[in-house]
DNA sequence: ATTAAAAGTTTACGCGAGTAAATTTATTTT
DNA sequence: AAAATAAATTTACTCGCGTAAACTTTTAAT
């Protein structure tokens, strides 16, 4: 690293002794040119520590080797365990991530497109906000710009959805509950940020009913993403005003059921199986700190993994083929890992 | 929205009826136009949202108008608290925000500095992984790039250090938690990944010398940043070897408290004051879930507006003072606030 | 109304690379 | 070794905007 600053791409062409729009190839696809040269513009790569111009590089291009990354809530754990392996995963396939937090706001929403547009990304991974995001400035996003949606689906939107099979998640646990205790109390929240607990909702409803159960449904107020906070106050309110006909209540998710663990702490209830304990309490997600919950939760795992490497595989398959062949919009949905721990 | 697609400044400006030169200038400081010529530009962009190319803009210019923000570990909530509220101070002062995420890795930590470089931001917020940090990248690249250090601590780096005030916070608490019970004994990583840690553990033994009390640390391996799998693991360990000497512990960190409740849990015993209670557990960072533990944990909150909120505002007063005058390093400690909850 | 200062316009060039076309050189194939 | 193919080189133009200089118009001050 003797370093005469390099500055431009010229030269350090000069330098390794390669014309500039051979090295320019190298840059854009090392597999490109001859190993020799190749070799020969390592060498002078180790000697000199030369980046291209990020600007440049992507001002006289229409496809940026770039991967916009949207989610709607950073400070939810689950959102920050998938942003980050999908981010691990665009940058291995050679893409750069650009990572945007929508806040729960759906102005931020609108606004990180707005941003992203100007950033010419090869294609975009977006996780809605759901119910608030303002529909009309997505669909024109997604015309534009080739979108793939995960976690939340917005039929027909973009050109292809990557998720959760909400209803397998919710029969799995409903039925697993039903056999080793009461039939399970919904507990969620009245307007749901996103699909996924109407979906939720509906497959414990149907579960309940193949069952022969009478199905008992809380829905509580509270708006924007502090579901646990949601879940501690409207679960007090609720123990409070006797609203659960069970022992057993399956929240909407983790997030919510951690807030009412909470509640159930605070009234004295013993949360857990056996006759020793006063309630049972699941969710669904297997949020990353769902283990450590006093006692651990009973949850439906998300497959993280998959999801993230579906969405990344999808979006760049519709990249590899071109504007010409655009396939159907998919849906993909990955089942859930029903997880017991003590809660339930 | 009529949109005839604007592609390009020229032909935007043509539209408005102003010169390109002063749309430009209206891009990059509204308020340095003429009122009557601004209102004009903004009545054109309402017609046609156009947006000037961000690389393009970008290229041309030494000093970038966004500012880069590295933060160790985002799936940690304390992390994502912090970036969220930095990142909207930064919007508002008419920067942008870059956002990168070293994911716990040394290795991430060094690519991220080398791919900010890259994207010459005007600044650069950066809360370093600590111990794991390459000193030698990090100092190369503060040389290069106006930096402002948060969190965690690297004594002479960068040009300015925004954090906590770890000893007071730990005096605090370990004097609440004297004068309401038996002294602590003190809960930590052997080899913490940030120095906050260490300072903890210093003001622990300072001030139960001065109190008169005889200091207990509970040392406990673990690499990483899975904190709460680490209090929850080692906390089962420690108290199967019954390694604490009193009935009070204080965790090093709120997440490190989480997993140490999760073990408490398990082995049975009984968390809180009052003679009921088996054990007292205290953390310190106020983690956005700490109130929704069971039982909700005492802790001492950390100022994040004021963190986030100084380290912006320390950085940007280095931007807006020009090279010649550099003021000395400053290093700002905000006090935090002893919260009182549940759990001890 | 005259003058000075501020703001806007024209013109022209530069940033650092992408990229296309024509040509030369190197590598394979037969 | 000759022919066919693949890879590099040269040359030259482009992207969209920043920015400086010289000049003109508008606004504010006297």
């Amino acid at each position: 690293m003797n370093d005469p600053k390099i500055r431009t791409m010229e030269e350090f062409a000069a330098i390794s002794g390669i014309s500039r729009p051979t090295v320019s190839k190298y840059f854009n696809d090392p597999g490109s040119v001859r190993k020799s040269t190749r070799t020969r513009i390592e060498q002078a790569l180790e000697q000199h520590n030369y980046r291209p111009n990020i600007y440049a590089i992507n001002q006289n291009r229409k496809l940026t080797k770039s991967i916009g990354l949207v989610v709607p809530f950073l400070v939810d754990p689950f959102f920050a365990e998938i942003a980050r392996n999908i981010e691990n995963l665009i940058v291995a396939t050679g893409y750069r991530p650009i990572l945007l937090n929508s806040q729960g706001r759906p102005e931020q929403e609108v606004e990180n497109l707005d941003n992203l547009r100007s950033f010419r990304p090869a294609g975009v991974l977006i996780a809605p906000l759901g119910r608030q995001s303002d529909r009309s400035a997505l669909e024109a996003f997604c015309e534009e710009v080739p979108t793939v949606l995960f976690d939340s689906n917005i039929s027909g939107m973009g050109r292809g959805f990557v998720g959760a099979d909400n209803r397998q998640y919710a029969r799995d646990i409903v039925e697993y509950l039903c056999r080793s205790g009461e039939p399970p109390c919904f507990f969620e929240m009245r307007t749901p940020a996103n699909p996924n607990a109407n979906k939720r909702r509906q497959s414990y409803l149907q579960t309940m009913e193949e069952l022969g159960y009478e199905p008992h449904v809380i829905s509580v107020d509270g708006e924007g993403w502090a579901f646990e906070d949601i879940g501690y106050r409207q679960g007090m309110a609720a123990i409070e005003k006797r609203r659960f006909e069970t022992n057993t209540i399956l929240c909407s998710n983790d997030r919510l059921a951690i807030g009412f663990l909470a509640a159930c702490y605070e009234k004295g209830y013993r949360v857990g199986g056996g006759p020793q304990n006063a309630l049972r309490v699941a969710g669904m997600d297997d949020h990353p700190f769902a283990r450590f919950t006093c006692p651990p939760l009973t949850t439906v795992a998300q497959n993280y993994a998959a999801i993230s490497s579906s969405a990344v595989e999808t979006l760049l398959t519709l990249l590899n083929l071109g504007d010409s062949e655009l396939p159907p919009r998919r849906e993909l949905l990955f089942e859930g890992r029903l997880v017991k721990r003590m809660s339930a």
